[in-house]
DNA sequence: ATGTCAGATTACATCTGA
């Protein structure tokens, strides 16, 4: 079975690369964030598309920003928009959804940015992370956690570390928030295969840094023990990123063993993941 | 050289957020 994780940036506008992108990588459960879309508006736009594709969905957005959704071939149950006792800004926003996918439960979560570290966005930010924490502890121990995370887990996954000193996305708070989330019993699936790689799923827009490979790893793709083991191959897809109208994101495509339908996809990933060479630069300034 | 993009608006140009 594979899943894909990918911040489409409005899916409205990403419909000439999500569709055939479906059609090429056949993910069986795709989780999206920054729909950017309502649901009706979602519905409109993608229903007929993803039914003739054997997608069942469900859709948590909004009008402009955020949103998210689980597209599933294999099954979707139970889906529950929002996050149970998350926090808002000041009212709810529309960044998780979930549902059960072939026996585990899927997460797509948006984890709020968090703009600067002094910020009242970056103490919601880490208020809806420890939300998020309780909900997957409380629930099935078959669960990914899939999304952008707005964080980058290390300083391997940026990079240039001293470009980032004092800015949101690797602060020790939000890392430690992260590694509380992970504590209850969450693999970072694609960092444990490539554990000395150099992997990013984020490209700023600006200044050329998706060329010279000036991004960082804040897409993840979180699995318990029991999804963990399954995993046959993880990888970045890094083709989604370049050619005409993408996606700052590039998509991370996971790829777990008794798949139902025999078609799990390639196990050994494609040539996404470079040697590492470190690049120096300076971030686009704000 | 802000090598960008998306969504918004006292809308056809400039703002916010990422």
């Amino acid at each position: 079975m594979r899943v894909a994780t990918w911040n489409v940036n409005s899916v409205k506008q990403r419909v000439p690369r999500l569709l055939p992108w479906l059609d090429e990588r056949r993910p069986d459960v795709v989780c999206l964030q920054e729909t950017k879309l309502s649901d009706d508006a979602f519905a409109t736009l993608l229903g007929d598309e993803l039914a003739g594709r054997g997608y069942q969905y469900a859709v948590h957005g909004q009008a402009q920003w955020n949103g998210v959704a689980i597209l599933s071939r294999v099954g979707l149950e139970d889906a529950v928009p929002g996050l149970d006792g998350g926090p808002g800004f000041p009212d709810p926003e529309a960044r998780a959804v979930s549902a059960t996918c072939a026996g585990i439960r899927v997460h797509s979560v948006y984890v709020p940015n968090g703009r600067t570290p002094d910020s009242d966005h970056y103490h919601y930010k880490l208020a809806w992370l420890a939300a998020l924490r309780d909900v997957v502890a409380t629930g099935p121990e078959e669960v990914l956690v899939c999304g952008d995370v707005n964080i980058a887990p290390a300083d391997a996954d940026v990079f240039d570390p001293d470009a980032y000193i004092g800015q949101t996305h690797v602060t020790p708070p939000e890392r430690a928030a992260l590694a509380e989330l992970q504590a209850v019993g969450l693999r970072d699936v694609v960092r444990d295969r490539w554990p000395h790689e150099r992997v990013f799923t984020y490209w700023d827009y600006r200044a050329g840094m998706f060329h010279k490979d000036l991004g960082m790893r804040i897409d993840l793709v979180l699995a318990a023990n029991p999804v963990a083991e399954r995993v046959q191959a993880a990888w970045v897809d890094r083709h989604a990123r370049k050619g005409t109208g993408p996606s700052d994101h590039a998509p991370v495509i996971v790829d777990l063993d008794d798949a139902p339908d025999g078609d799990i996809g390639p196990v050994v990933p494609p040539p996404s993941a470079r040697p590492a060479k470190r690049g120096s630069a300076r971030l686009p300034q704000t």
